[in-house]
DNA sequence: TTGACGCCCATAGTGCCCCATGATATCGAT
DNA sequence: ATCGATATCATGGGGCACTATGGGCGTCAA
């Protein structure tokens, strides 16, 4: 299955590396990419993760907007300037940088979560928490109007 | 019949296996997958699960909106990083991860209840539970009708 | 030199494939 | 209907392969 899926959190190792999952990899190679990109979340205190494609669709996204000049502008600089490339060493393992832990408070720990396109890193904790949060919204939102979907 | 129906509870083996019934892998094969999506279920300490189409089932719901609006990110994050697939080995048995059995409390038996389309997967004891209590408020629901319908 | 970073190997733990066993159900012949 | 042969299923266990993780060295730049 070509989807990002679930979630693991794998640990940083003294020097700073950690594993990329063994099926997030699959996924990225099964699409016959070796690179690795990861963008600050907008709104979330997480890391976008994938191939390059990732910023093409978020490329995309900004020239369908109509969006204040200024602010587009803060988004390409947001995209491009803020973004990084993550290198796969021989097995697997990426160097976490400053860079995503700033953004993410990464210490010790990465939580990977699947996001059928992309994935995300966070926090191990921070990523508890929004889980909780967002099953709670969910909840909230499911109690006033019903859902959809076929389930019980 | 390619409908879940029934419950069946089964043990969970020394290496954290456990067989899922053969009436719904017969469902899934004949589908034609080797794999099952998973996710917690919102209200209940249960998993839904059913084949991947279950997945682009949800997905399909999720096309529809911006993706950026919040609602949707919620509802991917909830889909994609709180659901996961789980792999069916040659003899039809799935691993219990912890991923399932701290929503459910699932230790050392599951029990599998179709769900017509999908099927559910609950530790015995609150399975039971909550099957009383459907019970209950069904019967107290038909006996309020019967009231208002002016019978006895 | 010192430290950051690349590449390589070692190892423990886990996932997954394959086969064995016993229980239960199905079916056919008598 | 009884009994025995056969198929199906849940369960158990052996063992290989892969993954996460740790550590050893070189290289290159400050």
């Amino acid at each position: 299955m070509n989807r990002f899926l679930g979630h693991v959190t794998n640990r940083i190792d003294a020097k700073g590396r950690v594993s990329v999952p063994a099926h997030f990899r699959s996924i990225i190679q099964a699409a016959g990419h070796t690179e690795l990109y990861a963008l600050r979340s907008l709104h979330l205190p997480a890391l976008d993760a994938g191939g390059p494609e990732l910023l093409t669709r978020f490329d995309n996204h900004l020239d369908g907007q109509d969006l204040f000049a200024e602010n587009a502008d803060d988004m390409s600089f947001y995209l491009h300037a803020d973004g990084g490339f993550l290198k796969l060493d021989g097995d697997g393992r990426i160097t976490v940088t400053d860079f995503m832990r700033e953004h993410t408070g990464i210490s010790s720990d990465v939580t990977f979560a699947g996001a059928n396109t992309h994935f995300q890193m966070w926090h191990p904790d921070r990523f508890e928490a929004h889980r909780a949060k967002v099953r709670q919204r969910l909840a909230e939102k499911r109690r006033q109007e019903n859902l959809t979907a076929g389930k019980s």
